[in-house]
DNA sequence: CTGATGGCTTGATGTTCATCAAGCGTCGAA
DNA sequence: TTCGACGCTTGATGAACATCAAGCCATCAG
């Protein structure tokens, strides 16, 4: 499928390329292909060879996990995003299996142009750097959610969270199917409904994919959200890396500090 | 405290820096300071500003997260191992409390200096790429065994992990106190002590921190390891990046496949 | 309209896990 | 040596969570 040059400038845009030269873009960008793939579909399994630096341009996609004939979502990437980058810089097995929630555009890049381009322009491998350490400290907050809170405590978390990144407003619409959202937050689609359930004490309605939180201050009693796991950085309108979400001043401006 | 120059050699092995400009290194080790600490000293609190990259020369430290006066190791690491790359990448605080469990040798080098190269020199940043990468992906199997797996299985993958990276002798001893260990597992001391028990009808032996593995496919019809989950490279003599471990050709090498 | 499908909810039940409490053994200091 | 501290273990109990089963409701094809 061709690339359309309005497809082009998003990924331009892309924290991972605004930076580089155009030199570098034109080689990364040469052999890449831009292609539509309805839901559903699963664009990588665990445990194949990663060809592809993959772009999220539209649509949403999963990552998910495996193990003994369970399955558990990772991670749920909005546009625009890149995704399994550490595969691609080390040409290793990716290790999560990525599928489409929705129809998706996605653009695909070719690994090898990846890791030559990164050698020859040290702009385009600081950014890349910078992505995976935006990636690393995601995966550093999911970690410590998981293994520090209760379900019902995730969940109130992924609503304030949600909330704030949705503008704020009390009332706002869940992104995702409750079973996939149950599965994010490591719970069974049935405990997320009990959890939703135990909600309603705290101010939280639901009338199926709308919620509202009532009482703010009481459902933050209960959560006690902190930036060291919880990012609640607003999804502004341009495209932003992961990197850029982690470099929101969470106490002070450091910009000119050092 | 002065570095000897065996020091200085020792980091430049390590695959974050061989790879590096004579130039580049001179710049990053020169303001650079060694310092030995006793065990159970906390060298970074969750939250703090990192203006250093640590590079753990010698003994042992633990990465935890806390919330709500509950705390989680999420890495225990060896030398010779870099530690809070990402946010010295990012200039970014640091999400992870960093304590000694032994006496340790501990480089710090500047994180300005650090970014700095990383913009001069090509070769040094993709290395930095690297070994995030590498990094990045140990925290995917990390989710995984901890979102997958239960307790039982947790351990059960852990002792083969250990045994194979430890020399594949049918008996060795933990590297480190059970109740450290019980913490990184994601379960409390005690049912690490039931889930010991347990293992007996799996033909684990346990006295003190010697374990041996009597049966080891018993166990492992058990644990179901994978290489998706569970990285079994032994830890070879010289220094190794978490780059180097996620290399491991897990089916067919590929390092001149493309 | 009818029926089927699929997502969601609710209840009943059992497993897993954390917590509380007590006891045992080892080690180090007085 | 004696005492106390600490790490580990074991048991009893309760909370959190998964599983199984049934039912509700919206959507959609026939």
């Amino acid at each position: 499928m061709p690339m359309r040059p309005a497809d082009l400038d998003r990924v331009r845009a892309l924290p991972l390329f605004s930076d580089c030269s155009d030199a570098t873009f034109r080689d990364v960008t040469a052999g890449a292909f831009l292609q539509r793939f309805p839901p559903g579909t699963t664009l990588l399994l665990e445990g194949d060879q990663v060809d592809f630096l993959y772009v999220l341009l539209d649509g949403i996609v999963e990552l998910e996990g495996t193990w003994n004939d369970k399955e558990t979502t990772l991670s749920i990437l909005k546009p625009v995003s890149t995704f399994i980058l550490a595969a691609v810089v080390l040409d290793a097995d990716g290790l999560m299996t990525a599928r489409t929630l929705e129809r998706s555009d996605i653009l695909m890049l070719s690994g090898e142009a990846i890791r030559r381009a990164m050698k020859a322009d040290a702009g385009f491998a600081c950014a890349v750097a910078e992505e995976l350490s935006g990636c690393y400290r995601g995966l550093v907050r999911t970690l410590k959610n998981q293994k520090l809170r209760g379900g019902i405590e995730r969940l109130a978390n992924y609503l304030i969270t949600q909330k704030v990144r949705l503008g704020g407003e009390p009332t706002f619409t869940l992104p995702h199917e409750k079973r996939v959202l149950a599965s994010l937050l490591g719970m069974t689609p049935e405990n997320l409904s009990r959890a939703f359930a135990t909600l309603t004490d705290y101010g939280v309605e639901t009338k199926g994919a709308e919620v509202t939180i009532g009482r703010p201050a009481v459902l933050e009693r209960l959560a006690k959200p902190t930036p060291m796991i919880d990012n609640h950085q607003p999804v502004k309108g341009g495209p932003t890396g992961k990197a850029q979400r982690e470099r929101w001043p969470v106490a002070g401006d450091r910009t000119q500090a050092a």
